[in-house]
DNA sequence: TTAGATTAAATTGTCGACAATCGACAAAAT
DNA sequence: ATTTTGTCGATTGTCGACAATTTAATCTAA
């Protein structure tokens, strides 16, 4: 793995270490070793240190003063109290990003949906993944609020890691979200803030309900992944 | 200012900046280098540059790679912003806290909120100030979220800026808002978080309304406070 | 005089080394 | 046998120096 020069290498370092996290290459409460990361980089200790304070950052490692760096534990009361922010937070996106987001920015969120919604009826679980992310990305972007844009994005990592886990227990199962989506996106297509906010609260939801019954939660104390 | 070995160095010195910027002893808009304050303190430069990192996450400063950190600007777009997150945050926690706290958290939040309307009506606009704040954070302890409890609390430097700006230019007019925390504290002793909810996001609204009004955007462009 | 290019200074990014601290294991005392 | 204390090894925290990059200042040309 070769790091180009242009981007911050300590940013660099951690996209590289959530990637291993999500992948549970690195496990939930396993300690990570800044001198093991580094010489494993070929990059001094500091780099890492800092990626350290990003993945802290984004809920993903946990800093004790003289401890070092651990993996932040998925548990299922996580789980709940993740949804019960993010139904806050989306939904809020939700109900501002049909009064503020432009005809371009809809257009952009309406191709994701649809992007999502053909992914899963092609059984490419892998794309609808990403769709369904690039969907509520977008939507976020729309919203033309960037603290709140800021504020999911710090939650992005665990909700990758539980959406990650999840699908790889469900399979097809979490097609049947496809739905919900196309639902959202035309509430936001007709710019109807109330029924969107209600939607994207109600795929929250629907959301936790599937990565409880999954034992989402077991699985990411188990082992790697594929 | 001498620093303690126990806690964090980095954990210290961002306090350290986070008071002065606060104070307004450093602008808005303004570049902090890492030589300067390093020197300032008598430290290495590794501690300020994690400092940075962590009023990075608090939103706080600014940091652009190769460039180093801007102490954030607060715009009349960026308090709307805030306030509209908070009023989904903190709603989250009205809404939970009655449901899920001990009676022993009750009481502390009980406590915090005679406090804050005694200090009120002594003029003691300090002890109100910290009173009120200390009302939150008892609430967000009480909710038993800790994600939720993580987030607000990275927002709140933020939220002291923008207060510290209003009450500074308000005086006493801050002091009416004492009746709504004695209002919400009412609901939440009751346990009755639909109208607990419903007085936090109010609280919220009206505080961006004074913020607004009394151009604190513009007072924190300006020069040093006392 | 102004615009652009070139050079010089200042500042951030990275590194390797040293110091401080914590956890585990062993030894001694109750 | 259990608890306490002491030492050792491993790991994080801090430092000063060097490299890379940006910002500014200066100089040249139109």
């Amino acid at each position: 793995m070769d790091f180009s020069l242009s981007n911050g290498l300590a940013e660099q370092i951690a996209a590289y270490l959530e990637d291993r996290i999500i992948r549970l290459a690195i496990k939930p409460g396993e300690r990570i070793r800044e001198a093991v990361v580094a010489e494993e980089l070929g990059v001094s200790r500091s780099p890492v240190r800092e990626a350290l304070r990003i993945l802290e950052n984004n809920h993903v490692v946990e800093l004790t003063p003289r401890r070092g760096a651990r993996v932040t534990v998925i548990s299922e009361t996580f789980i709940s109290d993740l949804c019960d922010v993010l139904a806050e937070l989306l939904g809020l996106a939700g109900s501002k990003c049909p009064a503020n987001g432009t005809d371009e920015e809809l257009a952009v969120i309406d191709e994701a949906a649809k992007r999502s919604w053909t992914c899963a009826n092609n059984g490419n679980l892998e794309g609808q993944y990403k769709a369904v992310f690039d969907f509520g990305v977008a939507c976020l972007k729309a919203t033309k609020n960037q603290l709140l844009e800021q504020m999911v994005t710090e939650l992005l990592p665990n909700l990758r890691r539980i959406i990650y886990a999840t699908f790889s227990a469900m399979g097809d199962a979490i097609r049947t979200n496809a739905d919900i989506v196309i639902t959202g996106n035309n509430y936001v297509q007709q710019r109807n803030a109330a029924m969107a906010e209600k939607t994207v609260r109600d795929y929250t939801m629907r959301m936790r309900a599937y990565a409880l019954e999954n034992n989402t939660a077991a699985i990411l104390f188990g082992t790697p992944l594929s």
